[in-house]
DNA sequence: ATGGTTGTTGGACAA
C-alpha cells in the first residue's frame, strides 16, 4: 500500500501537476493540505475520473485539506478533536483498508510571540492528545502531512538563521519530539538516518528551489504495526521543478 | 538583503 503526502498551496492551480503525477505515480492514498478552496467547490470529480474518490474538508481562501483515495473510506472524522472552537480546516481522518489514516496541516505559527504561535503550540498538544487516543485505540495509524515542523538541524540548510522561526524554535521541536514519544516512527528519519539536504519544502523566494536551500517539515508518523509494515519512505522532488509547482513536494511511503 | 515569490482576491494577508 503506497501512501502520499503533499502540501498543494491551491488544488486548483496545481490541477495539471497533481493530476500527472497521480496518473504516474498511482498511490493508493495521496493526503493533501492547503487546498485552498471550500469543501463544495473541491475539483473531486477530476479526481473521480483517475480512480480516485476525494474526502475533503475546506474554507474559503485558506487551509483546507483532502484523502485522496483508490479504495473507500470510512469513519470519517473532519477536524482535531479538542477544540469545538476552531474553525480552521486543518485535519481530516479515515479509515482505508485497516489503516487509520490522518492528513495534517499544521499551523505555520509565525510570528513568535503572537497570536498564531500560542495558537500552533496548543493545537500542537490537541495533536498529542489525539495521537495517545489512536494509538491505543487502533493498530495501524498514520499521521501525515505538513506538520509546520523542522525536527532536527539536518533538516534545514541553515539551522543557525531559522533558529527565531516558529517552525524551529525549542518549543516547537519539543512539542512534535513529544508526539513522538508516545510511540510513533518519523518514517523518512527512521530509514534514512544520515541523509542530507533531504527537503519537502523550498520558498518561492531567493532562488530557493534551485540553490537547494530547503527544510523538510512534511512528515508520516506511524504507531508501531504501520512501522512494522514500514518497507520505503522517499521524497520525490521532481514537482518541484515544474512550471507552476508548489513550493512543496510530496513524500511517498510503502506499507506492507 | 529592512531583498525575494505565489495564491487568493481584488488590498492585504498568509506562507
Amino acid at each position: 500500500m503506497h501512501i502520499a503526502t503533499w502540501n498543494v498551496n491551491s488544488v486548483k492551480a496545481r490541477m495539471a501537476i497533481v493530476t500527472n503525477w497521480l496518473q504516474s505515480t498511482q498511490p493508493d492514498v495521496l493526503l493533501l493540505q492547503e487546498i485552498k478552496c471550500e469543501t463544495d467547490s473541491f475539483p473531486s470529480f477530476e479526481f473521480e475520473a483517475l480512480g480516485y474518490k476525494a474526502y475533503v474538508i475546506g474554507q474559503k481562501s485558506y487551509n483546507g485539506v483532502a484523502i485522496l483515495s483508490r479504495h473507500s473510506a470510512s469513519d470519517l472524522v473532519y477536524q482535531l478533536p479538542g477544540d469545538s472552537e476552531d474553525a480552521q480546516a486543518r485535519y481530516i481522518e479515515a479509515t482505508i483498508q485497516g489503516v487509520r489514516i490522518a492528513s495534517i496541516y499544521l499551523p505555520n505559527g509565525n510570528p513568535v510571540g503572537a497570536d498564531k504561535f500560542t495558537y500552533k503550540l496548543k493545537w500542537m498538544q490537541r495533536l498529542k492528545k489525539h495521537a495517545a487516543e489512536l494509538i491505543e485505540r487502533e493498530n495501524s495509524v498514520v499521521l501525515a502531512g505538513d506538520f509546520n515542523v523542522i525536527p532536527e538541524p539536518i533538516d534545514v540548510y541553515d539551522p543557525k538563521g531559522w533558529e527565531q522561526d516558529a517552525l524551529f524554535r525549542p518549543e516547537t521541536r519539543a512539542a512534535f519530539r513529544e508526539i513522538v514519544n508516545l510511540g510513533y516512527t518519523e518514517a523518512f528519519r527512521a530509514l534514512h538516518p544520515d541523509q542530507k539536504d533531504a527537503y519537502t519544502f523550498w520558498d518561492y523566494q531567493a532562488g530557493s528551489w534551485p540553490r537547494n536551500k530547503g527544510l523538510r517539515i512534511d512528515h508520516f508518523l506511524l504507531s508501531p504495526e504501520a512501522t512494522d509494515r514500514l518497507i520505503s519512505c522517499e521524497i520525490d522532488k521532481n514537482p518541484r521543478d515544474k512550471e507552476k509547482a508548489s513550493d512543496h513536494t510530496p513524500v511517498v511511503i510503502e506499507l506492507r
